[in-house]
DNA sequence: TTGTAAGCGTTATCAG
DNA sequence: CTGATAACGCTTACAA
């Protein structure tokens, strides 16, 4: 039973003025309507006493607008700690967007079983979403399929490039190139480098800002030094971390292009006894949870919730732009390194 | 612009049939009208061939219900490591939820700018939500409300017990038991406890079967291996690790009330250069992020995955008993001890 | 078996 | 400023 909630009809009564005179009151339509001070406060003091909220639905329906926008996350794992950035990212997004009037309905593989591509858009498209907000998708159809709905599109982080929508991603360079002074401040020369793979230009833009900032450091890493990976796990951090051990001279410091893969990273220092930060300087990339790990780990801090505020600002132009092509806006947001306690300077030894 | 899809006019249009008879083929509905299987067919083409997918803001306009049910969870801050139960039970309750045809509307400070408990209301009967589930209620009058209106609540792991609703809640004792066991088995007998408060029954019970497991196996602990704590933080798990310490006879195993403590235990310990299970056995409750840690930390977890299956069960139950005031039944759930590799027979030096 | 018509709560329009 | 009225897309009696 939906219990019944008072209707504006009922607000309208209680007032005693028109229905039209509590819609245009109660979401200050710029309507040619003008309603005097009073009757204003006395439909507002209507719609209190009767714990007036307005038919989201019902205004969908009329409105042809949901205020509802998808967010579309990417996902292998169905645990947080696998994949944190989605959650936080979804987080953001959802307080960003609400005070904004918007709402956030959150889908992945996850949480919806979906039997293919197209239930995804049957189900958005059944909640009459007003736009789509991508994060990582998986393939150019998935975007493509919304952008040929007329909908707005927006992408995060890793956007299919091909697919010309406004994006919000971020550029690693600052954030890598503070990692890399630092680390040679504190007198490393023999820096590896651990990534996640380079399947999307955003990973693969870990490892060019690596080399690129170690080259200006003169520091002529040795191509064993230099680890692509090929997946972000605990698993590839650990294994990679082993490979570099066994190395006749190891790296004093590393740089971890996730804080995923620092687990691993971790795990296999613990294992070989190997000491954070006396033995053996650790940055990671991402700082989601970096903080939380013994030691805290020095870390590259992606700037997430910025990022959510961004997209709902393109996503809300978007949908206000209303078929106006808009230019696809791509925003470049910023890194910079959080110093804790997982770098020191280089046993003097060998 | 709400690009106009394709309505359910549309299909039974193109399928040269009613509307009515489109509604009765796509929902399945129960009505004594017959189709015969040749239309059917024809109606079922048309709809995919459309791309139709029904508007849900009409239907639940029209059926009088949305099929969302609230969720609302508990949250101090906003940092998902901290809190990481509320989003895996989001999560699983958004994938049960979707498999019988809900929708979850997440909703949390952290999310919602409330100024105070009447936007929360407010929102949720906006989108005119069928129930609501709490996680961790801050409050009786927070649930109460939802009460008064009529909607079927359903509470978790820690409920406000002195409303009557149905419960999900989950039993500490089998997981602490085995972990007692296992620990005794393995040779210690100073094992000492450390809680994240007693502010609820749920937290104080955790001491209390750790109590009681130790006096089944006549460990005799001291006081002051018994922490019970006062939140549930890294800082507090920090703290109360230095505590213990501290002692003149330290203990040998630690039990940590949850994920998070542990991370702060870890702290300490990794700064006391202590060394996990070599020199101290740690077990901790949770299983959230706990194999994810260096060593992988041996764990009692909690089954949220079911917890979210039973209350959306017992959800989907209150809102079709609809009105029938159903008993408040109280579902309790089991835990169980994971193991891995944090723990160790004691040293034999004293 | 199929079609018709009413109505869910809103907002917009248009004449008073 | 008010008051009717229509319409958004859908479901469901009820009539054909």
């Amino acid at each position: 039973m939906r219990s019944r909630s008072a209707t504006s009809n009922d607000v309208a009564r209680r007032a005693g003025v028109s229905r039209a005179a509590v819609s245009v009151v109660l979401n200050g339509s710029r309507s040619n309507v003008r309603v005097s001070e009073e009757t204003r406060q006395r439909i507002l003091a209507a719609a209190t006493e009767l714990g007036y909220s307005p038919d989201l639905a019902a205004q969908s329906l009329r409105r042809g607008q949901s205020r509802i926008v998808g967010y579309v996350r990417r996902s292998f794992s169905s645990i947080v700690y696998e994949q944190p950035i989605p959650y936080q990212i979804g987080t953001s997004l959802t307080r960003t967007a609400q005070k904004r009037g918007y709402h956030i309905i959150e889908v992945s593989a996850e949480t919806h079983a979906f039997q293919d591509r197209k239930d995804l858009l049957q189900l958005l498209l059944s909640h009459r979403v007003d736009g789509v907000i991508f994060d990582w998708p998986s393939s150019e159809s998935e975007v493509q399929q919304f952008v040929d709905e007329g909908l707005p599109v927006v992408q995060l982080i890793r956007p299919q490039f091909s697919i010309k929508t406004p994006c919000v991603t971020i550029d690693p360079s600052q954030g890598i190139n503070e990692a890399l002074d630092y680390l040679v401040h504190q007198g490393h020369r023999r820096i590896a480098f651990i990534g996640g793979g380079v399947s999307h230009p955003v990973d693969s833009s870990r490892l060019d800002n690596f080399v690129q900032a170690s080259t200006r450091h003169k520091l002529a890493i040795p191509e064993e030094y230099l680890l692509p990976g090929t997946q972000y796990s605990l698993a590839e951090g650990y294994r990679l971390t082993n490979t570099l051990l066994a190395l006749a001279t190891p790296p004093t410091a590393l740089f971890v292009a996730s804080d995923i893969l620092v687990l691993g990273v971790l795990r296999a220092l613990y294992q070989a006894r190997i000491r954070v930060p006396e033995e053996m300087s650790v940055i990671s990339y991402d700082d989601t949870f970096a903080a939380y790990l013994s030691p805290p780990l020095t870390s590259v801090s992606q700037p997430f919730e910025e990022v959510a505020e961004r997209a709902i600002a393109l996503m809300i132009e978007g949908i206000m732009s209303n078929g106006t092509v808009q230019e696809a806006i791509h925003v470049v947001l910023p890194t910079h390194l959080t110093m804790r306690e997982s770098t020191a300077s280089p046993r003097r030894k060998m």
